[in-house]
DNA sequence: AGCCAGGCTCTCG
DNA sequence: CGAGAGCATGGC
């Protein structure tokens, strides 16, 4: 039995929906996507699945979301209120830019890609954990291997939603990571190692050893760093990665970051190779926000924006 | 062919 | 300690 219901969200603005979501553009239609206008994913609600179909009824500066809700269940009110939150975290759309931009008025690159890029929100996964695998898959390796490895493993380990005749895909939980086999996840692409890794830190958090959710909410990024860090398979890189990702956490700044690293020199130094300490001295300037700062810069970079 | 891709661990010396 | 090998896969 199909179910369908609707809501609505008003985001802080500035808010320019489908420049926040054109990162999905390239994403797998049956995972999550961002199509004309349409931006698409599974949520999980309990024991159901909700698909969650997102579009723009405002502006940049008075911006309005319209949230579509499908289902092959019931939906009571408490998982309206769960997919909502998700499209909340999803974009970041309680998050004021306007402190931003002030900042950064002084930096003539950050200003002009302010003014360009007005009202871009940095996306956010649903869960923490999301971001975490992500992040393992990604080290080292290309971001394009990374993906088709990353879509295996939803396709593979995640529940699956159908709903008439069209199949979608929600991210793995803890539980279903923690529960494959090595080999299983192996057959996703990953290597004996990152299998492992994955394994493990899912088993840490399906037996309460480790709660992502609740870093989140500590003060100190640093803490949240440390903590991750002494996790066998999560460095500096991939915790920084994590918070940066999936914990709306701004502040956060992977200066190991190749592809960090190559863009700011594109926009800063003339595309010479620069040092991680290089990039960290560029970035200072950025305070609070530099993870944030840092997303402008790959953005700009995707949609190769010309400084002028 | 070999090196590098949005790293991390393990092993040596 | 610090340096270096090894790891998965695919593009150049």
């Amino acid at each position: 039995m199909l179910t369908i219901t609707n809501m609505t969200i008003n985001p802080t603005p500035p808010f320019d929906f489908e420049l926040s979501a054109m990162i999905f553009s390239s994403g797998d239609p049956q995972i999550r996507k961002y199509e004309k206008g349409k931006f698409w994913l599974v949520v999980g609600a309990g024991s159901k699945l909700i698909l969650t179909t997102i579009t723009s009824a405002g502006t940049v500066e008075d911006p309005k979301l319209s949230v579509r809700l499908e289902s092959d269940q019931e939906m009571s009110e408490k998982d309206r209120e769960k997919a909502g939150k998700t499209v909340r975290t999803l974009f970041n759309v309680d998050f004021d830019l306007r402190p931003f931009y002030e900042h950064t008025k002084e930096d003539s690159v950050m200003a002009y890609l302010a003014r360009k890029l007005r009202g871009l929100k940095s996306p956010t996964t649903p869960t923490v954990f999301e971001a975490l695998i992500d992040s393992i898959v990604e080290q080292q390796i290309s971001l394009r291997i990374a993906n088709t490895m990353e879509e295996k493993l939803i396709k593979s380990f995640g529940e699956v939603l159908r709903l008439d005749k069209r199949v979608y895909y929600a991210f793995p939980t803890p539980e279903e990571l923690a529960s494959a086999s090595v080999h299983a996840l192996r057959s996703c692409g990953l290597s004996q190692r990152k299998a492992e890794y994955i394994k493990d830190v899912s088993k840490m958090i399906v037996n309460g050893k480790l709660c992502l959710e609740k870093l989140k909410s500590y003060e100190d990024a640093k803490d949240i760093i440390a903590e991750l860090d002494r996790i066998r398979g999560i460095g500096i890189w991939t915790a920084e990665m994590t918070m940066v990702r999936g914990m709306q956490r701004v502040e956060a700044f992977p200066a190991d970051d190749v592809g960090l690293r190559r863009v700011i020199s594109h926009y800063y130094c003339d595309d010479r190779g620069i040092s991680s300490e290089e990039a960290r001295k560029i970035a200072d300037k950025w305070q609070k926000w530099k993870g944030l700062a840092s997303f402008y810069l790959i953005m700009a970079g995707a949609m190769n924006v010309h400084i002028q």
